[in-house]
DNA sequence: AAAAAAG
């Protein structure tokens, strides 16, 4: 481990860094701020949670000298209002110790206040592209003197959707300058286009050559889902013993919306965020979630990329994601700066062929999806990462699977509705629900032993598989009936263990 | 095709 003094950080940031209980550099960070520093172009590549933002934050706040001049010379870009307002934060800590002002710029609040700070000379400008853009064209913001230049999230930027808002913004920049590109995922031909605005860049991965493409603290559970069965699934893994905060993703916007509600009508306590809400409520959501008032998150793929909030413990795609770096975006929400987690994806029959695109790029290994069923909570209470699996696949443990039976639904059921804050709507057709809770199912008997044997024989032997099925195969206490959780019921620390049953075959790739 | 990003 290197110290950031050693990396040739300054004592001012030394400081502001250790306040917040951060002494160690990460790898991407021992690897970027040396070469920074001295303005090196870099295209710097790290898995999700390895701090990628001190690795370029750093450089661009030291780059400025210690006791700057009025006016912007650093811009970061960033794909999403949440992330500017988190990298905001992030580079306002780093300057805390000396004058440098830092000023988050973003659509969906009110102008005045940013302007304000633009006037009162703010020199480190973070800001998503439409309103940098905007006030860019209204001579509020003045960007030719930002010599310091940073993409976050790099290959989002230079996507379709923000290459020529992007474009624009390098127009309005200084020919001669510092420009840093950071990402986890950086496609090939991503970083051809990349260098265009870039001078001798140099691409650093901070990887493990032997490590696998996904974050090694992460394990992966996929399942093939039975839709109507799957609000039902998702409420069971959010039972789970050891569970700390959830991301759960959506494709659409109305998606999220309509399961962030439908889980608050069930008693567990929601956030969302998604861009058909209001600035504020976004926020107030991210803030709610980031303090830990809320501890289930409900997002679009708004969420997906960069933000970073302690001890989430479950990422659960509610719908597959479109392509692999999507997927390592949002499974990146768990397992941040050395922490373990866990991400359970479900996949709908019509978008098998997404699984199938995902699973080769990501060298998973896994052919086919598992069936999954509410009646088997325990398959997603693994936080307990077994030996030689780190960041693979993990399948269902060798648990028989029990089903629910449907009088003990309705009364959990029950149960929320008579517990402290009412909910915000009554369930539909309480008693059909219920029943089909039940009915929906086929018959469980193997349904852990046999997928564990269907995943084990899809091992290629490339890797080890030992440290698998561990477990008692027990928790009968979490199979059926377990009531529906109380308002702001915590399940706190721990990583899994205890009372969980959970574990299972791994398979390696 | 969806989501994001100006209003």
């Amino acid at each position: 481990m290197t110290t950031f003094a050693e990396l040739g950080v300054d004592q001012d940031i030394v400081e502001a860094l250790a306040v917040k209980g951060i002494v160690d550099a990460f790898p991407i960070q021992e690897q970027t701020i040396p070469l920074g520093l001295p303005g090196q172009d870099i295209i710097g590549q790290a898995k999700t949670g390895t701090g990628k933002t001190f690795g370029f934050g750093i450089p661009v706040v030291q780059r400025l000298g210690p006791t700057p001049a009025p006016g912007v010379q650093a811009l970061i870009v960033v794909p999403t209002r949440e992330l500017c307002v988190q990298v905001y934060e992030d580079m306002d800590m780093l300057t805390s110790g000396r004058p440098t002002s830092v000023v988050a710029i973003y659509g969906g609040k009110a102008y005045e206040g940013q302007i304000d700070q633009l006037k009162a000379g703010a020199q480190i400008v973070v800001g998503t592209p439409g309103r940098l853009i905007d006030l860019n064209n209204q001579r509020l913001l003045d960007l030719s003197h930002a010599t310091e230049v940073v993409l976050d999230e790099a290959d989002k930027m230079l996507d379709l959707g923000f290459l020529p808002d992007i474009e624009k913004i390098f127009s309005k920049v200084p020919a001669v300058r510092h420009t840093q590109l950071f990402s986890a995922t950086m496609p090939g031909p991503i970083v051809a286009l990349a260098r265009r605005f870039m001078s001798n860049p140099i691409h650093i991965r901070a990887t493990d050559p032997d490590e696998g493409l996904t974050q090694a603290n992460i394990n992966h559970l996929v399942y093939r889902a039975h839709s109507l069965d799957k609000d039902e699934v998702i409420a069971r893994i959010l039972q789970a013993e050891g569970r700390g905060k959830t991301v759960i993703f959506t494709r659409t916007k109305r998606a999220a919306q309509r399961l962030s509600d439908e889980l608050g009508d069930r008693g567990f306590n929601t956030a969302s965020v998604h861009g058909d809400m209001s600035q504020e409520a976004r926020e107030r959501s991210m803030a709610g979630f980031k303090a830990g008032k809320k501890d289930v998150l409900i997002a679009t793929d708004v969420a997906a990329r960069g933000i970073d909030v302690d001890d989430v413990t479950h990422v659960i795609n509610h719908t597959i994601p479109d392509d692999e770096k999507t997927y390592l975006h949002r499974a990146g929400r768990t397992g941040r700066a050395g922490k373990t987690g866990i991400a359970v994806t479900f996949v709908d029959w019509e978008d098998l062929h997404k699984w199938a695109l995902i699973n080769r790029a990501l060298e998973f290994g896994q052919p086919e999806p598992v069936e999954t069923y509410s009646s088997s909570p325990h398959l997603f209470s693994d936080l307990d990462i077994p030996a030689g699996t780190k960041g693979r696949i993990v399948t269902a443990p060798k648990t028989q699977a029990v089903r629910v039976q449907p009088e003990r639904a309705a009364d959990a059921a029950a149960e929320v509705e008579t517990n402290g804050q009412a909910p915000r709507r009554r369930r539909r057709r309480r008693g059909g629900d219920a029943e089909r809770v039940g009915s929906t199912f086929e018959p469980v008997e193997g349904a852990g032993s046999s997928t564990s044997e269907q995943n084990g024989a899809s091992d290629d032997g490339a890797r080890s598989t030992e440290g698998g099925g561990t477990h008692d195969g027990g928790g009968k206490e979490h199979h059926d009936g377990k009531p529906a959780p109380r308002r702001r019921r915590r399940r706190r620390g721990g990583s899994g263990g205890g009372s969980a049953p959970a574990g299972g075959a791994a398979v390696g790739a």
